[in-house]
DNA sequence: CCCCTTTGTGAAAAATGTTTGCAATGCCCG
DNA sequence: CGGGCATTGCAAACATTTTTCACAAAGGGG
């Protein structure tokens, strides 16, 4: 299927399969239907058939779904056949959080390389990781073919960096700082802003 | 207008709108458009002078929209005309990030006690907050009077801590662990997992 | 072979987003 | 003071996306 045709919110939760499905697997399980895997999701059983079906047909009627099998395609599709180099970019409290979190690498990602600005903290240690000058970026990125960057710079230095990022070759930037980024099409971006999702819920509460 | 009403997906972007604003506040502007507010977020202005529009009518034709009225309304719509007291529960890696991270204050939340069941840690300090036992948990909530959770526990105990929240009367989660929480109806939940946004940036790369 | 379950899928329905047009309004400048 | 210009708020029409529905086809168990 031509992955230009299928709307960028099907992708969005295919990762989210993915996710159940690992840990369906983990938990001993061999078969589900798309039945109990929306039930576990909050997504309609119709839904998840017809995401699933953009891309080919993976269960068996009368029996469901392979969940090794199906989980295998769902990486696949997503390009989760192989592990992707990262570059941490900012080494403060929560780059340090971030390079010490022990959940990328079973799910495809592995941290290369860290990098700060501040003098006093490069040779110093985030997790596992020395810290790097961002001295070199450019061609230390360029070299290790890194293609996807976590940025947890302040939100005054994030664009500034995100320019040298794509100046880099970067095509993929997962954002940690409160700010919408400037980028061409050809760099896709995603947010995580903490307090967006708190200000979200508060709609709902009263007090 | 009724909250009810109102698409979610309409709800979800306010905080961006909001966040875009004070932006352009704390850099000195005044007033702004549903032009210059699109251009800066990505968003048709066609569609936020809709969003807008749901909730009353906030700019003066010919000259735009006061930013600080603008942003004042938004708050008052998404309950941030307060401070939001907020439990953090999980003083690992993640939490002491959290409990380190000073963006909240200034944006409606404040977080006012720290829980880990983990008894080593307690009574020692993640940033400015004592680590609290999570024994008297549910009797904490109540007394603080505390509906908003940021619950940071390792994706294994992330149910059976939620089920305590809901007994505690909690209304609204921010779950960073990998997975789907149960939660009845009356309760928000909203997610993190980083690794989700990375796997559906990796469908649009090649390798 | 019959019954039960579940998939895959076309069609319908609902939700969401975009475009267009325009009256009303307010600012700026001559 | 008045005309020109910009922008909002709004409605209507339209387009697109997303979700739901319904059911034929197929698999498996007894």
């Amino acid at each position: 299927m031509n992955p230009s045709k299928v709307p960028d919110i099907v992708i969005g939760r295919l990762p989210l399969y993915l996710r159940a499905l690992t840990q369906m697997a983990q938990d001993g399980k061999e078969i589900t239907s798309s039945q109990e895997l929306g039930g576990e999701l909050g997504i309609s059983s119709a839904q998840i058939r017809k995401d699933l079906s953009q891309f080919g047909e993976f269960g068996k009627q009368g029996t469901g779904y392979n969940i090794e099998f199906l989980a295998d395609q769902l990486k696949r599709i997503l390009h989760l056949d192989q592990i992707w180099d990262v570059a941490l970019i900012g080494a403060g409290d929560l780059g340090t959080a971030i390079a010490n979190y022990g959940g990328f690498i079973d799910r495809g990602f592995r941290i290369r390389s860290v990098y700060d600005n501040d003098p006093s903290k490069i040779g110093t240690w985030a997790g596992a990781y020395e810290v790097h000058s961002v001295d070199q970026l450019e061609k230390d990125l360029r070299d290790m073919g890194i293609k996807i960057v976590m940025l947890a710079v302040p939100a005054s230095h994030a664009q500034e960096v995100t320019e040298r990022l794509i100046a880099a070759d970067v095509k993929a930037i997962l954002c940690y700082a409160p700010i919408s980024l400037s980028v061409p099409d050809s760099v896709k971006v995603q947010y995580i802003d903490p307090v967006l999702h708190l200000q979200h819920m508060t709609f709902y509460l009263s007090k």
